[in-house]
RNA sequence: GGAGGGGUUCCAGAGCGGUCAAAUGGGGCGGGCUGUAAACCCGUUGACUUCGGUCUUCGAAAGUUCGAAUCUUUCCCCCUCCA
């Protein structure tokens, strides 16, 4: 099997291919281009997409050259794949917005100077938005059938429930395909990848192709990937794993690494670091804490560098182990004036925004969820009082996670 | 088009005139145990509160009633069966 391919399934990243030996063989051959969609939907992109993004890795590991697909154009439709409501569809000025972002994001994953595989980024848009209806339709809804398009999930669940399913919508696929389409022309590009969902799409790409131009390319998918306690993976209590540090800070991202379960750490060094599988296989059986640091460490240099990933250890073992201030905690800062006019542990906790409302704070004070300096506070009317400070920090714990450093000034 | 069944708090799902902020399960959160794990046990799960209460919620609106998630009317949406 070809190497590339062989570490695309030890990983685990494999889950289903359109031809997997022809295009084994092709990858032997040479080197070609692949590419992956990600859809401009939301502002930033989370863990979700981290396995999209380390296939790009993988590719560009192995010599292959990807390509960035940033859905400007379909954005504009929709997916109904997975969705069982037709979703709002966001205004111009956001898709772009996004689209910028997240083309920032990928590039910092990406080897971005090796001109032989660095990433090709480009926007469906630029072709999607000047197609002639006409002679698209000639052209490209020639070799569709509604046959066979009613047949597709995406399309069945929403006809089965009865929900409706908007002919823009309907034509997502199509023009999916005909980007396909449009990069194997205009880039040669023979691969698409993506995530197990997209499977149909992926397809009916591979198919537009050999009808229309009569050649070969390749789909290959990726499992949708499941925590040990059944989850999809990447929601947590606090929203999304975000890729940005502008919603989430390094330290965040450090922690929810930290946090893996168990069961899913070894699958998580091969799927999210860049350590050799060989590598992986020797250190599997080491202190299973230890492995968490480490997959947090490759996992957090990844995207915000090792300096990032240093520091968040570090913080994280000062806020831990020695109970103390951690440098990096997430920081809020209090005045002077505030502490004279009253400020209560309630009011401290509600700017710390780990809680929502005040009754759940006081919920949590019942609870002995809130510390000030590692000091359990049981009255729902405590003051916090300068002394409280040492240096001017003072240590804010909500559970045993959630950790602040609240500074006076 | 005809006949039924239904829309309840994050989800599933009970309640069918007052004792309902609404059973039960799941999930979440917190505590205990531990290893910042799992499992397990316990607590909690609308908002605000001077802890006495107060306010908003059971598809939407209007009505009956001292009192409505519960009854009536209209509207919207979903499901099943028949044509």
């Amino acid at each position: 099997m070809n190497k590339f391919l062989k570490e695309f399934k030890d990983r685990g990243f494999f889950y289903q291919c359109t031809n997997e030996e022809d295009l084994s063989k092709l990858l032997d051959k040479k080197k070609i281009k692949a590419y992956i969609g990600f859809d401009c939907t939301a502002e930033s992109l989370h863990v979700g997409s981290l396995l999209q993004i380390m296939c790009l890795k993988l590719l560009q590991n192995h010599g292959h050259q990807p390509i960035v697909l940033l859905g400007g154009g379909t954005t504009r439709i929709g997916d109904p794949s997975g969705k069982d409501k037709t979703r709002k569809i966001l205004s111009e000025k956001d898709i772009e917005k996004n689209s910028k972002n997240i083309k920032k994001i990928l590039k910092k994953f990406l080897e971005t100077k090796n001109k032989k595989v660095k990433p090709i980024f480009v926007d469906n848009f630029v072709w999607l938005k000047n197609l002639n209806y006409i002679s698209f339709l000639r052209d490209i809804g020639k070799h569709f059938t509604i046959n066979k398009m009613l047949t597709f999930d995406s399309v069945k669940t929403r006809l089965d429930r009865e929900q409706s399913l908007s002919y823009m919508e309907f034509n997502y696929m199509i023009l999916q395909a005909y980007d396909f389409l449009e990069l194997n022309k205009k880039q040669n590009c023979s691969l698409q990848i993506g995530g197990s969902d997209q499977w149909g799409n992926i397809v009916n790409g591979v198919e537009l192709i050999k009808r229309y131009s009569n050649k070969q390319s390749y789909g290959l998918t990726t499992p949708l990937i499941t925590v040990a306690s059944g989850t999809k993976m990447g929601k947590t209590e606090s929203g999304a794993i975000w890729l940005d540090k502008k919603f989430l800070s390094a330290y965040e991202y450090w922690q929810f690494w930290r946090n893996t379960d168990d069961r899913d750490v070894l699958k998580f060094l091969k799927f999210f670091t860049d350590i050799k599988i060989e590598e992986i296989e020797k250190i599997k059986d080491k202190d299973i804490n230890d492995l968490k640091i480490l997959l947090a460490n490759k996992t957090t240099s990844m995207l915000h560098g090792t300096k990032d990933a240093k520091n968040s250890e570090k913080t994280a073992k000062e806020t831990f182990q020695k109970n103390s201030l951690g440098q990096n905690l997430p920081s809020i800062k209090v005045s002077k004036e505030s502490l004279k006019n009253n400020l209560s542990i309630i009011e401290l906790v509600m700017l710390s925004k780990f809680v929502n409302s005040k009754s759940e704070i006081r919920r949590l004070i019942n609870g002995n969820a809130i510390k000030i300096n590692n000091q359990v506070i049981t009255d729902d009317k405590f003051l916090i009082e300068q002394n409280l400070f040492i240096d001017s920090y003072l240590r804010l714990s909500v559970g045993k996670k959630k950790h602040l450093k609240v500074e006076l000034n």
